[in-house]
DNA sequence: CTATTTTATGACATCGATGTCAATTTTGAA
DNA sequence: TTCAAAATTGACATCGATGTCATAAAATAG
């Protein structure tokens, strides 16, 4: 017994195939009688449209694309997938994933094949490919519509993004509470939105205290730079005795646990030495001691939300999907403790 | 100007539209001249079949669906995907991907509400799902082709899997000719391939050398286990002073950084009084101090087979593709060092 | 050189949906 | 009751590929 065919429907249901069309694709002008009796049918048969069929006709292919850089550490990318996935389920689109890895020719080519080869309809682009100009103008060029997320411009296309800037402060400013005063902030996000963003908050958080902003205790790396600058970094913010920071705001949690390391190193017990705040709360940070206080993100949301809002966008082209509020949680855990003078 | 489909083809190449698809489906019975005065022009339009037609004709979907379990940690699913993405993209196939999470009705109805939407022509299963037995009955019962990725057990449908008891029992070898000689082992894969052979390395090892087996050494748990459970287990192991073991064999390198924090809180130090060996080259453990020793896996490169694997037996239902050997690096670190008596 | 087999090619139907447009039925107004 | 307008409905073409089968061309045998 074979599937189903919207065939199979009409001649149960004693309509034409069209009359079944137009009851799936829930058009007017079906009178209800004749719509509830289709839909009876429908279900009885278990009929769902075969999707080759309907791409084919439509020139839709039901097929989002992600693109992702491919880094080691994929904790943030993997939870953007598993909102849109669920996007896109209820939806009946498909995910079409594509992590791209740095390479000499830059990314446009292999954007390019797969477009080509599967037309997705739209795509969500994860930062930081999402402020990288080239890509961005291929998808003009392509003439796809798409969502950034966490972008550090909200000018132009659509995009999603949480309070970053507003989660770091209330970070900072819970460092503040404690008594810091020498805060230091560490970022290896230079040129991302994320990057902009945390620091801009740590600023703020400052500002509101009035406590100056020492160019010192910031340390602002980008990724191009050598991997092993911020060892070094780290270990010359923790050596400069006296007016040491007691306190480090890093901007994600890979960077935290890499003072961790440092810090053990150079026998400085957190928090009592030093207080720690990370970014991102990743699951790695369970192996970390004492427990890391650090910032959630609603990735997955962002993701389910970047989806919806494409979809929704594909439906009809000037319907924009409203974005809430997203917040960050600063989550309180032992890695930050009272200012303790020498 | 849209693009270009066979007809344009034909009618530029002056043939049928049936000798274009002949051609480009590399079925015989064309004359080479007219062969070649096809590609020429299939090349020349830049023509690429649609897939939606030839998937509604041929009622395959070009689509491979990979199966996995949401974790946490996702460094191994997510290494899976890049390298069968690698393969879909040389195959023509697409990958659609299914994060599982555990829930209360279990996998199969969202297995089976994917499989009806989209209809992947195969599947890659990860682990723990191919171990499942309802996974596993529902893919013959959905009557689809699956290949398994380091399953449990070798019988039945194809699977790709690596060394990794001969690279669990070279580790261990590495700690006895470093004069260990209790030596531990830690697992929470309790009933998962990977648990399995891991820890049948281990005991070859010692039989190798004929140091006799203890019990009490080998701590096994599963993942149904209350998650609090492997830290009490460590600190009991680490404790018990004159008999405690002098190195730790960790089934993998989230379990190895726990042992480090515990040690690290016991005030412990690797690698002088403790040994660890760790498993998969977690790019987590870049975090980790002292750098650790431990086994790389080829988990792209598993990936990639097994997708070629699945490629190539929906092309002709009896070829398989031959496994290669694939092998685990010990990378030795500097978690690990000389057997210190007291 | 003809008869026969083999090889190469194409005409046409088909997959399962939607778009167009004409035909039919229903509704409402006069 | 009648007729025009509006609401339903369906017949048929179409999307772009492949499958079937008949036919034309080439190769081989006699």
């Amino acid at each position: 017994m074979g599937k189903a065919t919207i065939g199979d429907v009409a001649k149960a249901a004693g309509v034409s195939v069209k009359t079944v069309s137009r009851v799936i694709n829930n058009e007017s002008g079906v009178k209800d009688a004749t719509r509830q009796r289709v839909a009876e049918i429908v279900k009885q048969l278990d009929y769902r449209p075969n999707l080759n069929a309907r791409s084919l006709r439509t020139r839709q292919s039901y097929l989002l694309g992600v693109l992702f850089v491919d880094y080691s550490g994929n904790f943030y990318s993997h939870s953007i997938l598993t909102g849109a996935i669920e996007a896109c389920d209820q939806a009946g689109y498909n995910l079409l994933i594509r992590p791209l890895k740095i390479n000499d020719e830059g990314f446009e080519p292999i954007i390019k094949q797969m477009h080509e080869r599967s037309k997705p309809d739209g795509y969500l682009i994860c930062p930081p490919l999402c402020d990288d100009p080239n890509v961005i103008s291929l998808m003009d060029e392509l003439d796809v519509p798409y969502v950034r997320i966490a972008p550090l411009h909200s000018e132009g296309s659509p995009y999603v993004r949480c309070q970053e800037e507003a989660a770091s402060q209330k970070a900072v400013e819970h460092l503040i509470n404690l008594g810091h005063q020498r805060i230091a902030m560490l970022s290896y996000l230079k040129g991302h939105g994320a990057g902009a963003w945390r620091l801009a908050g740590y600023k703020a958080a400052l500002d509101n205290y009035n406590i100056p902003i020492v160019s010192e205790y910031i340390e602002e790396y980008g990724y191009d730079e050598e991997p092993n600058i911020l060892d070094t970094v780290i270990r010359r913010l923790l050596t400069k005795t006296s007016v040491r920071p007691t306190a480090i705001f890093c901007v994600n949690d890979t960077l935290a646990a890499s003072v961790y390391r440092i810090a053990s190193q150079m026998g400085l017990k957190i928090p009592y030495d030093i207080s720690i705040v990370g970014f991102d709360d990743d699951p790695m940070v369970e192996n970390l001691w004492p427990p890391l206080t650090t910032i959630r993100q609603p990735i997955s949301t962002m993701g389910n939300y970047a989806a919806r809002m494409l979809i929704k966008a594909l439906g009809n082209k000037q319907q924009t999907l409203e974005l809430p509020a997203l917040d960050c949680e600063l989550v309180l855990r032992s890695s930050t403790g009272p200012y303790l003078p020498d």
